[in-house]
DNA sequence: GCCACTTCAGTTGTGCACAACTCAATCGCG
DNA sequence: CGCGATTGAGTTGTGCACAACTGAAGTGGC
């Protein structure tokens, strides 16, 4: 890739990574809105369904997210009884996160999200595969980088 | 692609979209901190550039974002020197932007950013013309959708 | 046991994205 | 021409992302 003149793609590339991702997004937000979630809340759930119960810190890996980001969100999902947030006992450090009821119910009520996406985005698997192998390249190029 | 379950692949792929479009972001970071750019700043200059004067109704439209989000971004680049805004005289409605000389000296000192990025994504072209290609299907389908 | 070091969650401040809105300028229909 | 509808930029408020920081809790070497 080394000396060949990428300039063009990159200047596509790097503007349709992120207009994808704001879209992709706005697909999200009416089905989200209608149960008072927005997507990185959406996202969060996800993990937390998935575990059950989970530090802020295994949840900030999982999503690659910090403290910074996650404190405020976690305490909006707490406030809408989505979530339950208790001081370990053992390590005081640490803070578990478990869905309530209220919140576990609502995984049923997404349940059909990944469906309708799939739909709406109209790929072929291999076109799902393809997207997934390109930008776990990028992820994981940046993370080895750091910086260019 | 209805009718498959692709609950696993959608689960990754809305996920690994946006954690794909921050990974971006943070590889152009170290680079545009220097010049005291953020990316999207990076993005909107990118477009003042190349068209050398337009409106921000225009910027809009190629970056696909509202007034909202512009307005205090472009206050900003004015505010560091790097671009003009001056009302329309034949419609006053109308802002029309253009690079100062120090923004469009900044062209130059960011010139090698795409070929520095390709080499850190070590990505073939055709790989490059994958994802274009992937990103820009996942943008028409949210143009045509809205909502899933 | 003591103390420097690290870890974890949270706070603060800046900037972006977006909805909802304001307000002036312009347009177009009757 | 007059006036309602539309357009363009800007403002306000909410939430996310991230850097830089705080402070409490735990860890390890001595």
């Amino acid at each position: 890739m080394a000396g060949t003149d990428t300039t063009g793609l990159e200047q596509m590339i790097c503007f349709e990574l992120h207009a994808a991702s704001r879209a992709m997004t706005s697909l999200y937000r009416p089905a989200l809105e209608a149960l008072g979630l927005t997507y990185p809340q959406y996202l969060a759930l996800r993990v937390i369904w998935h575990r059950g119960r989970l530090t802020v810190r295994d949840l900030g890996a999982a999503l690659r997210l910090d403290s910074g980001t996650l404190s405020p969100l976690l305490k909006r999902l707490e406030h809408q009884g989505l979530i339950h947030r208790q001081r370990g006992t053992d390590d005081e450090r640490t803070v578990w996160i478990s869905p309530t009821p209220a919140g576990a119910a609502l995984e049923h009520r997404v349940a059909d999200l990944p469906h309708r996406l799939a739909c709406a985005l109209d790929l072929t698997i291999e076109e799902f595969t393809q997207l997934h192998h390109l930008l776990t390249r990028i992820r994981g190029a940046a993370a080895t980088a750091s910086t260019i």
